[in-house]
DNA sequence: TTACAACCATACACCAACGAATGTAAAAAC
DNA sequence: GTTTTTACATTCGTTGGTGTATGGTTGTAA
């Protein structure tokens, strides 16, 4: 095949990081080959050995387009003076809203229930440093809520945080597991409301 | 070799999964092959092809093992005349005392993090019948518990079965990720008890 | 314009794992 | 005591996937 143009060749990269999304979540990520994938994207394996050394730098780098730590998703989405549990709220909201997102969706249910480690790959720490990211900032907006008298006093925020990162990472994996059994954002939403509603020391208010 | 007795093959068909155990959590199951499983068990792969068919049924087998559904555990330690929420209390405990077993820990943390489906084995749907199966029994004993107007009038007995059910789903996932990270009793038993806490009316019991 | 290097296809060698076939010695059935 | 079956070990053909080497065409910089 003849040379391409930069963009050309770019665009061959993007295509087969597309692809890898596909076969990768279709078929799991031990059971699918280089070829198919290769052919998924209307390459043969040739392109898949230039732009990448091996399946596992190809997985690392279809990884690396699904980032989103928290803080983002709370500045994308709540104002700079909103209450800690506020931001929380939103702060998930969004999260959910990117999570349903197909290439999200895809990549992030084919870390956590289609792969394994392979070579050199470890998937798990993958999944402890969003966690641990994720459970840091928690921490930091319950103990703010728990400063401005927010949360009922019987509640530990770091007891809190915990529960509410279980929450999350719970409802992440059954919904995952088969994104057609419910709305992720809807269940998200009320299971949210519902934690935070619980934390508050006015249950009134939410 | 020589013929074993009935009871020797029968042992031979433990240790041949007793080392499936053993090598598919530390290897994963798609990069384990059937020679590895029979060495480390003292065999070859004619005694695995002799007591399974394939890998695909040695894994189901491996499975069979570890069940245990959540009113075998209620059963194991409540008694009958407990209330709704000690019941759970109770019966999570238990699954958390089992859950810490070295068998029941590496088999389920195969089965959610090192296994990707194979063949005609899918460990999501294993996941998803377990979850299931979970969920169900805690909708009844909450529903019980709001009957006997155990909880806070605000809160649904069916939201709060997935709150639940979503926070235990996250902890195991959590656990089974890195047991070395934190003690599953602990925290199992300080998240259930405060989640039960913050469901029920009566704020000052424990 | 020319020469090089980027970009990808093709071809090849290699290896691990599977599954089936076969061998075999002792246990169990008669 | 003979026969049959069990419970494996051993061997072998096949296959699917990997990694690399090589070829070929064309952007692209000088």
């Amino acid at each position: 095949m003849a040379r391409r143009t930069k963009a050309e060749a770019e665009a061959t990269r993007e295509a087969l990081l597309d692809a890898a999304e596909e076969v990768f979540f279709e078929k799991g990520v031990a059971c699918t080959s280089l070829e198919q994938i290769a052919r998924q994207a209307g390459m043969t394996r040739g392109a898949v050995y230039w732009h990448f050394r091996n399946k596992a730098d190809l997985f690392r780098a279809m990884l690396d387009r699904v980032r989103m730590p928290f803080e983002e998703l709370v500045a994308e989405t709540a104002p700079s003076d909103a209450s800690p549990l506020e931001a929380i709220r939103l702060g998930c909201r969004q999260g959910f809203r990117r999570m349903e997102q197909p290439r999200h969706r895809r990549v992030h249910a084919t870390l956590l229930h289609r792969c394994e480690f392979f070579s050199d790959i470890d998937p798990q720490a993958m999944e402890a440093e969003m966690a641990n990211e994720c459970l840091g900032a928690l921490l930091i907006y319950l103990n703010n809520a728990r400063d401005q008298g927010l949360l009922r006093d019987d509640l530990d925020p770091d007891v809190a945080t915990r529960l509410l990162q279980a929450t999350l990472s719970g409802l992440f994996h059954d919904w995952l597991r088969d994104t057609e059994a419910f709305s992720l954002y809807e269940r998200g939403t009320q299971l949210v409301d519902t934690q935070l509603r619980l934390f508050s020391r006015d249950n009134t208010s939410g």
